[in-house]
DNA sequence: GTGAAAGCGCTAACAT
DNA sequence: ATGTTAGCGCTTTCAC
């Protein structure tokens, strides 16, 4: 029979005896490790280039008991969110010659189960766990991980000693209410998602300390309750709007919402920023082709990746881990909806 | 020293130990080889789950020489068409029990090459090399592969023996057309992104063909050529518009340039769809979000991954491999601007 | 500076 | 039906 080897049949033997040495010299060769003759060295190195070979880091890794990869779960590869972050993660691990594994769970535990028993068994040297929906808390992971670091993304766990990552949704609310009070606007309505939600509630209490922080008054009819989707943000738009002293801007907690919002005021004949500003939340891809283009909080999903992928690959080169929430800032993204002038 | 064990140290020794019997007798019920007596079976099944002992899968694949783990290389990680792609890869594979590696190139050759690398040493069944943007022909990989089978997704070249997917634009121009004809649109204007795209070629020629099957002649006036922005679209659809016969439907190459279009049409004060009925191409995030919300036709993006992780691992099967370019139908997204009546 | 030998954890002939 | 043996390709003492 053949060998069916799955690329390189060469193997660092094939080296040894081209270069004439033992493969141990070879082995050193190939590791750096020092007090290799220069001379055996370009010998070495010449044999490697004339065969071609690449060394089996299946093997190195079974001999190391370390195999440089770790494993990604997502609960979801539709992507809203989640592509930001891998793309970050992947970066962080490439380039400090890590490989990532991608694996979806559908947000069934089960299937997390799954995965991890694959990605233990694989030997991975950690994993992340990542969410791809508002930021929840959520247990312990489906597995016993035994001594394989993880840390979570978008979402937290107060079960287990691990990092966290996620948006600081408070001081994006925040930030969007401190833009609109700046920009002179002082009647500011704010149209949330479900307050089961702990982004809704976050960021609802960063309009509020805005507000305070401004010495404005907080009225609680300026602020109305939703689902996340477009429909309630047309139908809360409107409520707002027909309020005896209407709002002159309306943040909203998501740009869905502020998507509807925005049928609401055109449907109302009013002029966009001038009449009313609005700004959203998440920056959805969406959120630029609105009109006019709508500005809206950035999520900081790159950021938190990267996070994620360094506080990962640092807890596996020994570093100890801590029960730590890891609240990234949100930036603001300006766009046309708040009637700032141009950068 | 303290054993530096990623996971578990307990090996198929401990467990052989523990239901004294040998190592090979664990391994043939691990690997469900018949001829083992029930009676053991259990016993070694007990010491197991006792041990909580996990299958060592780096060693098993040195062993085999198979590691059941496939690499995804993309040149783009941020997104638009690649999540869906990713997702149906990651379906495919893990439903067959392979792993998928992710690696980003940022579609720099000399990053791809550094990528095959890593997962040549890393033994990986099969590669998948993956494009994010317009479909484009493109050399050999980076790196000679060996034996590893290889699949290109949406891209494909002519330089090597490997099947290729991309979805087809013609017939997708022709849907679209179709589409617009058959609602009783006689006057259909193209906008149309840059001639030296593939796509913008393909899906124009579908235009082409399918005023004809519909005894349309076609009129050069109807189709202009910009970029794929918002901006040309808008441009491009007032110069429609400004015709002396304008037409009553505009079929636009991409989402973007239909965004525009639906823009100026706007601008003209125009009706949508009952003046002007507008159809735009690749189903991004914000077609629904436009206003009238968008139809459009959809690449076949899942499909597509779906189709190249199986084609993948029918490779790694041993099935022989062909120079084919398989071409995936898009399909018709209705919306509201096109004037159809809903399902 | 270089090599021999042992072994990472597993599987697959081959015996028994 | 079970065990013995011999590696898979590599790294790492430890001699020399």
């Amino acid at each position: 029979m053949s060998r069916k080897r799955s690329a390189n049949a060469v193997t660092i033997h094939d080296v040894a005896q081209l270069a004439e040495v033992s493969p141990a010299t070879v082995s050193k060769v190939i590791n750096d490790v020092p007090y290799v003759s220069e001379q055996t060295r370009q010998r070495v190195l010449a044999a490697i280039d004339k065969l071609n070979y690449r060394p089996n880091v299946i093997a190195r890794s079974l001999r190391k008991s370390h195999t440089a990869t770790i494993g990604l779960i997502t609960d979801d590869l539709e992507g809203v969110f989640t592509m930001a972050m891998m793309r970050s993660i992947e970066e962080v691990a490439s380039t400090q010659g890590f490989s990532v594994f991608l694996c979806n769970s559908y947000g069934e535990m089960s299937r997390e189960r799954a995965h991890l028993e694959v990605l233990l068994a694989k030997q991975v040297s950690g994993i992340i766990l990542m969410s791809g929906y508002k930021v929840r808390e959520r247990g312990a992971p489906a597995l016993e991980l035994g001594r394989v670091p993880v840390v979570y993304l978008y979402q937290y766990t107060t079960d287990v000693d691990v990092p966290c990552i996620i948006p600081d949704d408070l001081g994006g609310g925040a930030l969007g209410t401190r833009h609109l009070l700046e920009l002179g606007r002082r009647r500011i309505g704010f149209v949330n998602g479900p307050l089961h939600f702990e982004a809704s509630q976050q960021r609802l209490i960063g309009y509020q300390q805005a507000l305070r922080n401004h010495g404005i008054a907080f009225d609680p009819a300026l602020v109305r309750t939703g689902k996340w989707n477009e429909q309630s943000g047309y139908e809360l738009a409107h409520e707002l709007m027909a309020l005896p002293q209407p709002p002159d801007a309306i943040f909203c907690a998501s740009d869905s919402l502020a998507a509807g919002a925005l049928d609401a005021l055109h449907e109302l004949g009013l002029r966009i920023p001038q009449d009313v500003a609005v700004v959203g939340f998440d920056n959805r891809y969406f959120s630029g082709y609105q009109r006019p283009p709508l500005t809206t909080i950035a999520l900081p999903l790159y950021e938190m990746g990267s996070l994620a992928g360094e506080l990962l690959l640092k807890a596996i080169q020994g570093e100890p881990t801590h029960r730590v929430i890891h609240r990234v800032p949100c930036t603001l993204i300006k766009r046309l909806s708040c009637g700032a002038p141009p950068d």
